[in-house]
DNA sequence: TATATACCCATGATATCCCATAAAAACCCA
DNA sequence: TGGGTTTTTATGGGATATCATGGGTATATA
């Protein structure tokens, strides 16, 4: 199962060029020619994932019922505006550069892993985000060992 | 199951090279090939753990029936925030110079058992916070035998 | 002709691998 | 029990491979 993990922050070049980092490249497995990139509905980035991951995605919305405005929402945002963007043989993808700048991101792109996608950010902007997230996990209480703990006595309770 | 326990304190060389004690080595295991490293969401440390106890956390959320605020802004901190740093053949990590300086850690780092995960600590600030956490224990009269009788107690009555 | 896209090679920085050494711990055998 | 020996650990440094990045050139596209 490949899964996305850590940050990284690399320069747009003036072609438009950045390199997709190579533990995401291991992640997408040797076979990948490309990545799938698109609007993220919640924030002010980039969403990117593998060409297998989208038809995933694809097939989970059927089985789902969704209000008819809402899959017309994905249908369009996700799908019509995907753009399927092919590595160069060093490993980099040209970012359009209109979709670079509808979200904020100008000379630096930072790859942000989400487990099975990741996210492309301006690094002002997440740096930003991360900050809020940060202290909205503290002000929850939030701590990783009572995540587990919770989903371990569930298991118990619920059965397997 | 792997259980870390105990602290030392190791040197990070030029190169942001340390070794991760033996004994934890030994608990992770002799297929371990590395480590997971994050920022701890409440000290100013890194928290450290196995890949699969990441993956143990990653199957508690899907799990959980978190709020999809909560769930997003674990996915961004921990996952977007991890680095998977592998053991090079002498047991070493290279610790990313960005994430040492985040929490403070100089040239040397202080690993805290802590059971299932460990703590990267600058000692400087794990003796401050250690200081503090005494005082504070002692303030809530916390005392070992106490909480090992309170668990026998319950025990007997609540069966098994 | 301009603009964009793909393919090729060059280079510096970083990370990884491999070997050396010194200190500490474990071991062994009288 | 004590002293010597072996093994494990932590640490350092040089050589090598990988990666990000830059630029040149050809090929397509409008």
């Amino acid at each position: 199962m490949p899964v996305f993990l850590s940050s990284f922050v690399n320069r747009l070049d003036k072609k438009g060029r950045v390199s997709v980092p190579a533990s995401f490249r291991a992640a997408l497995g040797p076979d990948a020619t490309g990545i799938v990139v698109f609007r993220s509905l919640q924030h002010e980035a980039l969403d990117g994932c593998s060409i297998t991951h989208l038809e995933l995605l694809s097939q989970s919305l059927e089985k789902l019922d969704l209000a008819p405005d809402m899959y017309e929402l994905i249908e369009t945002t996700i799908f019509g505006g995907s753009i399927q963007v092919p590595f160069d043989s060093e490993g980099r993808i040209s970012l359009p550069h209109n979709l670079a700048t509808t979200v904020g991101i100008g000379d630096e792109v930072a790859f942000v892993g989400r487990r099975k996608t990741f996210q492309l950010w301006d690094p002002k902007k997440l740096a930003a985000h991360d900050a809020a997230a940060r202290s909205a996990a503290r002000a929850k209480d939030i701590s990783l060992s009572k995540i587990i703990a919770q989903a371990a006595s569930k298991l118990e309770s619920g059965g397997l």
